[in-house]
DNA sequence: ATCATTTTTTAGGCTAGTCTAAAAAAATAC
DNA sequence: GTATTTTTTTAGACTAGCCTAAAAAATGAT
């Protein structure tokens, strides 16, 4: 049985990994927890006790093929969550993320697996990311920073890096949404700033904007 | 706040209380609780420093308005679940209670409130229980155990008093569910089963069953 | 290669929630 | 009304998960 505090760091160390498998530090890992390193290191070695990471001392951590499984699982789960909250029960996009932690630790394989019957098995949550299916797989989409793109480069919105209410409800704002054509027409090297065309308007995007925002390039 | 364990006491001796304000035993909330009295004598008293029951030394435990508006909260969370997992999720009503007493902890009032709008503000969960109304109101129908009707007497099937799986595959073998009509036909002395008449067919009911249906008379 | 800095681990302590065993209070029996 | 039994509480210990402070290892600079 994985705890509930188990399941939390499974998931950081996911997160941090990005899919391929390099080992994470202890304070990069305290930071995602918002913990201290010492924490860090006593749960750390329960996970490896009981075989969901491999951890070397001064070396860091990465995930197990158990522990990956169990990361994985939390995501689906936490993903499927977001979906029902939008599309049945009237989220928005940027209320979903503090639920979605507390339902993603519901275990029961019978409801996870209706759950994502009962939504038509999205593929992907209201951020743009992609949702597990039951066996655990799932494919990072071919997508880039909108500040990597160069000018007169043109993308489609496929997501956000960031997920933090603030910045939802700026793109929100700005009508800034997922599937939203983008041009990019000016590049500014000073604030690396960017003009951009969308539906007809020109906008400025700052850095840190561009910096969070996933296009699928045409 | 409010733990999971303590919502849990709080839930326990809700349902031990039935209503009525009487003071419950530590060794009944131990039993409920399937703990050890000692515990009971721990916890109750973190309770009562947050005033969420009134505890006086041996002589039992009740729970304050507080606690009360608490309680009633995690049983409309509980009860909502229910309904969705029956409604939604093709679960039987033998298994949502698992994964309802997790789902009940879920913290988040607007999760509660979009998700009774969604199912439609029902009134009874599926094994014929009130749901409390978002203000906490709740009405106990009016109902008696089938093993307290007399010969002759009629009535339908409200709700069920045990709802383990067990219990509750019985009744779905033998086609007894909510809403059924119920003739007394029999009642035995020796053994205090009943024959009784339900949709045109006579089956005989032990006492077991009879002590744990509840009905409306007609 | 040595010294200083940063990172990581260890040591020891805290809380919530549980347990067992023993003590204290209440209830029951005679 | 005293003695026995039952119930409840207390005392002390354990685990998971966190903390601070100090020690140890790794890294980086000269």
């Amino acid at each position: 049985m994985i705890s509930l505090s188990e399941e939390n760091y499974l998931k950081a160390i996911f997160h941090l990994q990005r899919g391929d498998g390099k080992y994470i530090s202890t304070n990069a890992l305290a930071e995602e927890m918002q913990t201290k390193a010492s924490s860090v290191t006593d749960m750390v070695k329960r996970l490896s006790e009981k075989d969901l990471v491999n951890y070397k001392k001064y070396q860091g951590v990465k995930l197990s093929a158990n522990g990956k499984k169990a990361a994985v699982e939390v995501v689906r789960k936490h993903r499927l969550w977001e979906v029902f909250l939008v599309e049945n029960l009237d989220f928005s996009w940027d209320e979903v993320h503090e639920v979605a932690e507390q339902l993603e630790h519901i275990k029961s394989e019978k409801l996870t697996q209706e759950l994502d019957k009962f939504l038509g098995y999205p593929k992907k949550d209201p951020h743009g990311d992609p949702i597990p299916d039951a066996e655990g797989n799932f494919t990072v989409a071919n997508r880039v920073l909108l500040s990597e793109l160069s000018k007169e480069e043109t993308g489609i919105c496929v997501g956000v890096k960031d997920s933090s209410a603030e910045f939802l409800q700026y793109l929100d704002k700005y009508k800034i949404s997922l599937g939203r054509e983008m041009k990019v027409l000016e590049k500014e090297d000073f604030d690396q700033s960017m003009l951009i065309e969308m539906e007809g308007n020109k906008i400025m995007i700052s850095k840190k904007i561009s910096t969070n925002l996933y296009l699928k390039t045409l």
